[in-house]
DNA sequence: CGTAATGTTGCTGA
DNA sequence: GTCAGCAACATTAC
């Protein structure tokens, strides 16, 4: 479920509780999680210590001391959590960072579709696949509507898919997008070359004001999403269309319906969101 | 039991 | 080259 909101809510949590520290040993019990190779990864981070830690998109970037970067995805359901060390580890953890300070740094992933990579720090974006090309931050500063406007032009796809691919803008996911589009007043099947210049405009603002709002309130918890402090988010409250398909639209009362787009579940209003 | 679920990658065929 | 569709990854919940 993590989308730019939700790992952005991790990167504060583990700022504040791991910045600084340094890792004494490592155990994976899922393999798996490692892209890279696990030796390396294990011998390179013992003794290193976690300097700062970045975002791009939703890719967490662990900056160590030692000028290795820990690429980190959380795909569905990957989960940070801070304990005393030595406490059990959850049925689902795949990687124990133990501190220096007595504590374990635990990834859990219930799904397992999570990853994690070593780099050198700064060949991250050639190295991480999801990085090489991904596009602009969902910001004022970052996602220019000369761009957008220019990249929707240039495309004949739906527009729902076209703000999935992260090769367009980093860090919107099923939820916002969803919301977005209903926001905007656009169809998700609404072919991109057919907006127009002042649907582009909204179209904008409204990712980028949404995306700031959701990570306000520290993220959206529909399924499993909680922080590093085990706390849930606070936007599932805030949502328009997301999990309200049969219930009422809240600009004209008619009832959301739910279709397939690109294959994933959307739901929008009817009559708000009229295809072109 | 079948289906869907939040993300990404890679393949196939039009 | 572009795009849609599908499978895969692995598990849980309804």
């Amino acid at each position: 479920m993590p989308e730019l909101p939700e790992v952005e809510t991790v990167r504060r949590g583990l700022t504040a509780l791991v910045q600084g520290a340094q890792v004494n040993k490592i155990q994976v019990p899922y393999p798996k999680a490692i892209v890279s190779d696990l030796q390396e990864f294990k011998t390179a981070l013992v003794g290193a210590v976690i300097e700062k830690i970045d975002r791009r998109g939703k890719y967490l970037l662990f900056r160590f001391s030692n000028q290795k970067t820990l690429v980190s995805h959380l795909r569905m359901e990957g989960q940070y959590s801070v304990e005393p060390e030595g406490d059990t580890p959850h049925k689902h953890t795949e990687v124990i960072f133990t501190l220096a300070d007595q504590r374990d740094l635990m990834y859990n992933d219930t799904r397992r579709f999570g990853r994690m990579q070593l780099v050198e720090t700064g060949t991250e974006y050639q190295q991480v696949s999801g990085l090489s090309k991904i596009g602009p931050e969902p910001t004022e500063a970052d996602l220019d509507v000369t761009y957008l406007s220019s990249i929707l032009a240039k495309s004949h796809r739906k527009i729902k898919p076209f703000l999935l691919d992260q090769a367009n803008l980093a860090g919107l996911g099923n939820i916002y997008t969803d919301e977005v589009l209903w926001q905007s007043q656009i169809h998700p099947e609404t072919l991109t070359d057919q907006l127009n210049e002042s649907e582009v405009e909204r179209l904008r603002d409204n990712i980028i004001a949404e995306i700031k709002r959701a990570t306000d309130h520290h993220g959206t918890t529909v399924h499993s999403f909680s922080n590093v402090f085990g706390e849930v988010g606070q936007f599932q409250n805030e949502l328009d269309v997301y999990g309200r398909v049969g219930e009422p639209c809240r600009r004209c009362g008619e009832t959301l319906v739910k279709i397939k787009v690109a294959q994933r579940g959307t739901t929008y209003c009817p009559v708000c969101q009229v295809k072109k």
